[in-house]
DNA sequence: TCGCAATATAAAAATATTTGAATATAGCGA
DNA sequence: TCGCTATATTCAAATATTTTTATATTGCGA
């Protein structure tokens, strides 16, 4: 990209999306709901972490767009909703399996 | 990706990387110095930002093997030799050439 | 309606990041 | 070697994020 046009380009909503999957438990998360819709507590055991963690980040997730919430009784099931995450999600995974 | 997998793998090293892909002066030094070299003069004037600003970042991007520095006379140009992060700068900028 | 399980929210404490100002270093040419 | 230009480093102040602890809400079934 040339110097120009970087000048004129605003990366900041790109550079948001990016900030919140730079965190190891929410990067996590993400990749647990991608193909699968999971609910808090199962999210919780799963990475061992306790459960406001997990609600705040998915929280967090929510507030900018990237998770949808459904409620399912006592449950409430999570799943990965934006595109742009989906599509760098798939990427990481596939490079860390591949190492 | 499922649960058990989840639990074993750890994104501790991709979610550092997008963190600090996850600034926008960042991410548009980035974009800015993956077709080109760039020297650190040229990308402050460039991004109006104060010099020491943008070589504090490029130090950064630099320990973590983001870019790479090499010296031509008194200018120091720089460039982006992380694969992952080229191929994911690439995808922000298509789509953002989209929108 | 009461109690319980699942989840959310709030607020403070701990920690990390970003910025700005000042100063240092490195290389070039006179 | 001196002065200049380009870049790097340092350190403290300002901000932002993360974690923890405590508490609130919501929905289900008895």
């Amino acid at each position: 990209m040339d110097l120009k046009k970087l000048k004129d380009l605003d990366f900041a909503e790109e550079a948001e999306i990016l900030k919140i999957l730079g965190h190891p438990t929410r990067l996590k998360i993400i990749c647990g709901i991608i193909e699968q819709d999971l609910c808090v507590g199962d999210i919780g055991n799963c990475l061992d972490e306790p459960q406001p963690k997990i609600s705040q980040h998915l929280a967090l997730l929510r507030a900018k767009g990237i998770v949808k919430a459904e409620r399912d009784g006592l449950n409430i099931k999570y799943r990965v909703v934006h595109p742009l995450v989906i599509k760098i999600a798939k990427i990481l995974e596939k490079e860390k399996l591949k190492s």
